[in-house]
DNA sequence: TGCTCGATTACCT
DNA sequence: GGTAATCGAGCAA
């Protein structure tokens, strides 16, 4: 299977990110393949962006953003679920391609099965056979395909993809995580015409005027944009305009 | 050592 | 449309 080559990530993740929409993630387990092809992403540039995991420096968790370009950044999100990125430029630099949504082209199967398994208990052993089926078994009854890996944390999980997973090495041959071009699963080239858009990031509170999320316009796997929520919620002064929600729906 | 809050999601009203 | 769930990194004391 083609895969993307090391030099592609190479770059600023602001002219990685684009690139990779329309490709293929794909990650091959014991369980099977699922592939996705990536609708969304969002770039974040390491030291320079305040919004980066990286920002702050190199720490255990965030080492591999740190590492050379190519390898994946899987980490943990409110207690509940994964995130993956691909980290771009040479090592050091801290920049990374958050994978937001994508369009499941293969194993929607297994996906399913793994998104209606509930949140974050996916993998090896589905069968009813268990006895410990209490945890969110039954739930998401009706799973749109749509929605399968339609945002960071459920794209995760159809793809079964955690933490052991972090700093896998996307380009490499025969690794379990891959990405490769459209052409690769016999897909039509995504270079035809896709309208890319670009507009704020998801759900941050720094640096959330910079336009670094991108996404393929009218394609209903693309992910519902949202500002970031302040939790405390402080009194305002008297003049009134907070209408810096960069609504901006594909 | 303890506390806060996040690159979110699913469920309830 | 609002919010509980859930855990660990990062910061304060």
């Amino acid at each position: 299977m083609p895969r993307l080559r090391r030099e592609f990530f190479d770059r600023p993740s602001t002219e990685v990110a684009p690139d990779l929409l329309g490709c293929v993630l794909w990650h091959d387990s014991p369980a099977g393949l699922v592939a996705t092809r990536l609708v969304e992403v969002e770039a974040y540039r390491g030291g320079i962006d305040p919004a980066s995991h990286a920002f702050r420096g190199l720490t255990a968790r965030n080492a591999v953003m740190f590492g050379p370009p190519g390898h994946a950044y899987v980490y943990f999100s409110y207690g509940t679920h994964y995130c993956v990125n691909l980290v771009c430029e040479a090592p050091g630099r801290g920049e990374a391609v958050l994978i937001r949504a994508g369009a499941v082209v293969h194993g929607a199967g297994l996906a399913r099965r793994r998104r209606s398994a509930g949140p974050t208990r996916t993998d090896t052993d589905i069968s009813p056979a268990g006895g410990h089926a209490a945890v969110g078994a039954g739930r998401n009854g009706r799973l749109r395909d749509l929605d399968l890996a339609r945002g960071p944390g459920r794209l995760c999980q159809a793809l079964d993809i955690d933490r052991s997973l972090d700093g896998a090495d996307v380009c490499a041959p025969g690794g379990p995580l891959g990405i490769g071009p459209a052409t690769a699963f016999g897909l039509p080239e995504a270079g035809g015409a896709p309208v890319i858009r670009t507009g704020p990031r998801v759900g941050i509170s720094q640096a959330a005027e910079l336009p670094w999320r991108y996404w393929i316009a009218d394609d209903g796997h693309v992910s519902m944009y949202r500002s970031s929520k302040p939790r405390q919620p402080r009194p305002k002064p008297v003049s009134g305009r907070d209408d810096q929600d960069g609504t901006m729906h594909g």
